[in-house]
DNA sequence: CCAAATAAAAGTCTTCCGTACTTTTATGCA
DNA sequence: TGCATAAAAGTACGGAAGACTTTTATTTGG
């Protein structure tokens, strides 16, 4: 096989960030508005560019410190899959090497280099994920619809569909309420990719059939609100 | 960041080649004795490299084509995970996107380019997972004991969990049966991944508690052996 | 200080599913 | 014809999932 022939393509990075608001409750997703082209004025996944020697696990973490000076450990972070379609960027080819995290705070955002704004998205505003299935998806931004750069409404997508399979037996996504939380925390990050409302899961039997998930590591003293305090639970 | 730190690594499509052999009822995996360096001597999974204007999916379509010579459809291939350690291979840096692939009959193998050799090797012959947890397998090729090339244990031992996550909700794995298989068949496919027999798997359970997965499309007449003739079936 | 409101845990009951086991059916072969 | 074989079909039990009810622990307001 000739060489020239042979593909050296350059290696993004694009990680999908998961993280959760504990004042408005929902499920957020971080996303840029690009400075540059192509797709200069979209908004887009976070992304970088692979280095030699470097592992694109280790560039996924460093794309989240440089861009949201956050330091993440291997653990939160796990690959998506790789898309690899001539035609997904329009200039040099470029293959995509998706990945997720899940932030257990939600930072507040700067936007870094080759980006205008950098914002969280609540979950829900954004993904009706009928439209993600096609791999197109319009979201809201002050009240303007809009089209996500390149493939990355086909990368959504698959994102939520990976974590909705593993919703019943690795719910990594749990990782956005940090080290301790609540069954009806766990519900409200539950209900989006199950179609309904946290308060729709009835939490007796969600405990009973989420439990073994689980580790119960004592009470919720501190909250001001009225009701029994719930119980704080950490991921098995 | 400066150009001379991004990487531009060549990319290997590596494929994970099952079949089913009917005579033997046993689950098959294609494996490739490697010609040239690195690792000239080792047993290896099929390896192509991708080439410009060619996406990965294609391009692990194409090494079938080209390695033994039989033509499969998308829907036979599916993506695994990619490999990025710039410690996995000695040389020139090269990332592993890596496939599986279900073929519905077992070809005559001839050894193609960069290979001494070709062939099937039994599953359970191979596979010891509890070996292939650590990423080191040790299979036996006629009484020796030998290592795959490069990380292709670790690939090997991701793909056979892949396979297992999904045996109760997308038995992909069952292509290697062709169109239409017996349930009987299933189990023998089944069985390796859940460490026992095809004949401790209960055929009346298996069939109520899969059978949602599978469309009733006849029966056997035509096998020449005594007791009752099974359904066949196919995926839904 | 006590009752109402609230929120979550804990418990109940029914249905359904997985599993071990048994019975029936359909074939080949002596 | 009947015996062996292999698979389908059926039965019965235990336990999990889900709808619903009761209890417990807290805040708020009179």
């Amino acid at each position: 096989m000739a060489d020239e022939f042979v593909a050296h393509p350059l290696i993004t990075i694009t990680n999908v960030i998961w993280s959760f608001s504990r004042s408005t409750h929902q499920l957020q997703i971080l996303l840029i508005h690009r400075a540059d082209e192509p797709f200069a004025g979209y908004w887009a996944l976070p992304e970088t560019t692979l280095r030699i020697r470097e592992s694109a696990d280790a560039a996924a973490i460093r794309l989240i410190r440089d861009k949201i000076s956050v330091h993440v450990n291997r653990g939160s972070t796990e690959q998506l899959a790789t898309f690899t379609d001539p035609a997904r960027t329009p200039g040099e080819r470029a293959l995509a090497l998706t990945y997720m995290t899940y932030l257990p705070t939600m930072p507040k955002l700067r936007p870094g280099y080759g980006a205008t704004d950098a914002r969280w998205f609540a979950f829900e505003a954004v993904a009706g994920d009928e439209q993600l299935q096609n791999g197109r998806l319009t979201f809201h931004v002050n009240q303007q619809a809009a089209d996500l750069a390149f493939d990355h409404a086909r990368i959504l997508s698959v994102a939520i569909q990976r974590i909705r399979n593993k919703l019943d037996y690795q719910p990594t996504i749990l990782q956005v309420l940090g080290p301790t939380f609540t069954l009806k925390e766990a519900r409200e990050v539950y209900a989006p990719f199950l179609h309904t409302t946290a308060s729709a899961i009835d939490n007796s039997n969600f405990k009973k059939t989420h439990q073994r998930l689980f580790i119960e590591v004592g009470i919720a003293h501190d909250r001001s609100r009225s009701g029994r305090p719930p119980k704080l639970f950490k991921l098995a």
